[in-house]
DNA sequence: GCAAATTAATGATTTATTCAAG
DNA sequence: CTTGAATAAATCATTAATTTGC
């Protein structure tokens, strides 16, 4: 298949399946760690890097919304065809609407308040510096260590994830305050994979 | 001013009139290598990251093409003002023009062509772990050590420079082909702090 | 069945827009 | 009002599905 790695990644079923479950899970914009925590688990599952997930939720995160879009376009015509028959048979005057049907940007979804979140967004964040012990395959406790590195404070972190009882977790490496968004020392439930919440609509409300 | 810090950076004056020469000679999306020389020289006049730059020309970029096209539309208006004025005096026919003047996007400005260049985009790219020796203020022979990270070798490549006869020499650290766009151990010439080429208009004619 | 040729999906970049600090 | 920062939209480019002729 990948003759000497190809060009681009292809995401392996397995890690499409999770990304698809924690992108309904609500998952959106991830932070810098949650795309290091999923990359690490991913990883786990064929050759993966930050960059890849942080892409594979921006492109699935627009594409739905152009889905979304196009699938109300299309009831906007057909109500507005329905509404130019009435005005046909009730012969009513001047009605120039000025929506452009053709315009593909009809609604306007909701942003999610822009986040002030103190956790820089991926690209502009810390490199993964995987220090091996990923590539374990053989043990079944995996432990996976990284540095991250952080442009604004200047400063590298230690990491440290660990595999048990079918889950990643968050071990506090440096007992400082990790000041991340998600309190350290704490199994991380970014992989529910005993899955029960399956909300197939995320219309979240606009505004 | 900014007490331990301040949110966001501001470019000292120095900074600023050098990205603006390095803007005018040319430079428009610097790549990853660019970017840290250019943080590494500017990091010698105040706080700077590499995000700083890449955001800087990016921006810088994208205010420009704003410029020129409310310019242009500007006269685009004004020619078909002028063209109206004409079509009234002349009583001439149906000249449904569909050219939609309130439309921003009327230039197609050349974009250079996509790059190939397997230099990665900046953030993809390695950050930049800077090792000391930059604050070293006091001596003249300037010099600055850093680690690139590459996501896609998943490699650090160690890199130099060393500020002589009143420019940056990048330095050969480890002897293998930088596999980078600019040969190395050769002077860069980044900097062209001795401007003679000031080259105001940068309309690079379209396709 | 099976490749070459087309088309559809989707990973990766770049540009446009928006927000808010100063 | 300017502009650094962040995010969304548009675009490019490569891979996978699918079709087509043999």
């Amino acid at each position: 298949m990948s003759p000497a790695g190809s060009s681009r990644w292809s995401p392996t079923t397995e890690q499409l399946m999770i990304l698809e479950e924690l992108y309904r899970s609500g998952i959106r914009t991830p932070s810098a760690s949650q795309i290091q925590q999923i990359t690490a688990h991913l990883s786990f599952y064929g050759r993966i890097e930050g960059k890849n997930v942080f892409y594979w939720f921006q492109n699935h995160k627009a594409r739905d919304r152009q889905k979304l879009r196009r699938k109300l376009n299309k009831q906007l015509q057909l109500q507005q065809q329905q509404q130019h028959q009435h005005q046909q048979l009730q012969v009513h005057q001047h009605c120039q609407l000025n929506q452009d049907i053709t315009n593909p940007f009809v609604g306007n979804f909701g942003y999610p308040p822009r986040s002030t979140t103190q956790d820089f967004p991926f690209y502009n964040s810390p490199s993964l510096l995987f220090q091996g012990g990923a590539a374990n395959t053989a043990e079944q406790a995996l432990n996976c260590k990284w540095n991250v590195y952080s442009p604004q404070s200047n400063l590298v972190e230690k990491k440290e994830m660990t595999f048990c009882n079918y889950g990643w977790t968050l071990v506090d490496v440096n007992h400082q305050a990790s000041s991340c968004c998600t309190p350290p020392l704490k199994t991380l439930d970014l992989f529910p994979l005993t899955a029960t919440r399956v909300k197939e609509d995320f219309t979240t409300p606009p505004k």
